[in-house]
DNA sequence: GTCTATATTATGATAGAC
DNA sequence: GTCTATCATAATATAGAC
């Protein structure tokens, strides 16, 4: 058993250690974050990762965990609330929903691009473990809207991509949209801009 | 002056580390891709890199020129042969032959993504050197269309990243596109549909 | 649980032979 | 132009003191 609080102590340098790695690996990919970086981000010794991760693997899979755990919970949760309403509700709630989303998580994509692009080990347990459940959910809701006429018909894994992509990138390079267009993506009244503007484009 | 067997010899070893150098830098990030890597995978020598470009920084750059210089080329060449044409199939046209690029360079994006997340020299160097010059192109035509009542209103800066982000993550993920979906995003149909797809989206 | 020290390997860059 | 050898630094991972 472990003692009180050092328990706390214990959650909190741990909690501390994953925020950090979130963000380092989101930023430089697996190869390009080091323990080191992450460790000295979080405030906190190299030596505590190895203790609480044991390894840089298993270190990149809980960050993917606490980063793409969150969405899917909130996607059930919302699926739940949403039942009863119609179609297109439905659809332009799920659209705003994930426009919110990832401008609060850019790093979600940055995830999927350094690791979507190769076959690797990373890759399949990211999508086995947390997209599976995803495209799922959002193929269901995709059908159902495409049969109402809310969607235009077309081939759900394609219009997947277009959506995830049209969604996330203005947020995962924020920093190059401001220095290109002037615009900072990151603020209210440009994600709420942003989720109308693609409702308007693919729904009827 | 360079003997002329040398010289080709030369540029084909220039050009092969050129090619390794697009290869890892778009996989693995600036900090993810070490020089010992791309020698090997251009199949030259380590101490060939420093002779043809100094340093990685400097490969960096010429790997990015080489990548999105075509890009900027071919949009110009396009552009000309287009003039006379009316919006809608001008658009039409822009968005098949981005749809096409992007499907043959899906390293681009993902330079845009490991380098546009942070306010870095890089960054800054990649859009005021290579992406100004196509967001300058894009507004016109788009401002044009949305004139003409073939896009939808909607603010230009936002459209900008939901079309590249709409086009690009496809086959910038194709790997994982594939294990999720089952689609092969390379292959010449799916190509076709993705840009048709878009279109039907967009164009009014 | 936390921290310091270190073994081992990999990295970017350079020097110099050919 | 090409290649080998090497320097200085930074990386992951481990061992062990506290």
């Amino acid at each position: 058993m472990k003692g009180k609080s050092a328990n706390a102590r214990s959650e909190g340098t741990r909690a501390r250690i994953l925020a950090a790695a979130v963000e380092a690996f989101s930023k430089h990919g697996f190869d390009g974050a080091s323990t080191r970086q992450i460790a000295a981000l979080a405030g906190e010794n190299q030596g505590l990762i190895t203790y609480h991760f044991r390894n840089k693997d298993t270190l990149w899979k809980a960050a993917v965990d606490s980063l793409f755990g969150g969405l899917g919970e909130e996607i059930a949760v919302r699926a739940e609330l949403l039942a009863d309403a119609d179609v297109r509700a439905r659809m332009r709630l799920f659209i705003y929903y994930f426009v919110r989303y990832a401008a609060r998580h850019p790093e979600q994509m940055r995830f999927m691009v350094h690791e979507g692009n190769a076959d690797s080990s990373r890759m399949q347990w990211l999508v086995d473990r947390h997209l599976r459940r995803l495209y799922t959910f959002y193929s269901a809701l995709v059908r159902e809207a495409q049969q109402a006429g809310v969607l235009p018909d077309g081939p759900i894994a394609h219009l997947y991509y277009i959506l995830i992509g049209a969604t996330s990138l203005i947020f995962t390079a924020s920093p190059e949209c401001f220095r290109l267009t002037g615009l900072d993506p990151m603020g209210e009244d440009a994600i709420e801009t942003h989720a109308e503007t693609i409702c308007g484009l693919v729904i009827r």
